[in-house]
DNA sequence: ACAAAAGTGTTGTCTGTACACCCATGC
DNA sequence: GCATGGGTGTACAGACAACACTTTTGT
């Protein structure tokens, strides 16, 4: 957001001395976008001395993750903000660009090893959902067959009867993530890809 | 170190104005310890508004890999600090025991995909030390066989002819960590564990 | 000769991966 | 009836886990 110069960057703010680094974000990001109860997580904080040209800051960075049905309305309009796809990612100020390469990393690795991917889908969703959503974290293609067998094998889903039919003729099921029965196995850790 | 009323704390200090956090981390750790050349790594920055009870302070904590024949002479003396097995752990000022357990975890996460363990050993190491030293960091026992097939097969370690003989009568044969190899493969990402 | 740690192999099980066809539906 | 995307099964290979005995050598 905020293209100063003809340069975006991505939305931030300053800690206020009555509030903590995490709520700090989650404040920033509700003022900027509406959005509460959102995922979010520290990624790493980027203390160059020369990394702001307005003198010496230093960000803690945040990455959120945003569920694609939520973003439309209340985003765009009030802030100029937009959302940007990662194989379109225009030039970013200051070490913005590398923060979003660090974000990029972390999730894929956290994803591998976290239910945090459904964050990002609709409550109800269907199975080629999930896998392109999989298959843009790490851009690379993933064999369909094996990735629902794997998912649907973790026993973290639930079926729904009803199907999503606007993407194709014959219709996908829904599903929805079942958080209790996660809950029992991620003791014993479990691997989603 | 800094046994203030009975109470342990990590190291640490503050970051001045035309330092980085990376250099700020290196010159504490340089300070403290006489160490250079210290593999080191961000962890995670602490900033709950009451966490220290002085006034409002944001910690960025790192974590340093530091090769156990090196620490005996340099540290201990000069500045009361201590080396602590984690199982001994006493009490820790503030929120520095959550530190130690993020970078415990942190660490278990990372020696699984990258050889930083070798960080923590001397140039020279035996297969067992390194057993060992991978059975600490994950608390566990592991099967010796299992460990050193598993190991050799990476092809990133040279095997010396000379043996380490102060632990057992037979000796166990000094490997050291090839770089060169190590960096070839890491592109296709290999598994440590 | 014995104690103490180093070293070494095999087998079964599981997990991952590659791969191709039929199904249901709207038009 | 055909085009579109959804859904399913099998076979092979590689990785992992479990497991016990022999070797070396200082005392």
């Amino acid at each position: 957001m905020d293209p100063g110069l003809g340069v975006w960057s991505l939305m931030g703010g300053f800690v206020k001395i009555d509030e903590s680094l995490d709520e700090a974000a989650v404040r920033i990001l509700h003022s900027l976008t509406g959005l509460d109860n959102i995922y979010m997580e520290q990624l790493h904080s980027y203390g160059a001395v020369h990394r702001d040209i307005g003198g010496r800051v230093i960000s803690v960075a945040y990455f959120a993750l945003i569920n694609i049905e939520d973003y439309e309305e209340q985003v765009l309009d009030e802030h100029d903000a937009r959302w940007v796809p990662l194989n379109e990612l225009p030039d970013l100020i200051f070490d913005h660009k590398q923060m979003v390469q660090d974000a990029h990393q972390r999730l894929r690795q956290k994803v591998a090893n976290h239910p945090i991917g459904f964050a990002l889908l609709p409550e109800k969703f269907t199975l080629p959902q999930l896998l392109s959503l999989y298959e843009a974290i790490y851009d690379a293609p993933i064999d369909k067959r094996n990735f629902s067998r794997k998912m649907l094998s973790l026993g973290i889903l639930k079926k729904l009867a009803e199907k999503e039919k606007s993407s194709s003729r014959k219709g996908a099921f829904f599903y929805v993530f079942d958080q209790e029965k996660y809950e029992k196995l991620s003791n014993e850790g479990l691997s989603f890809i």
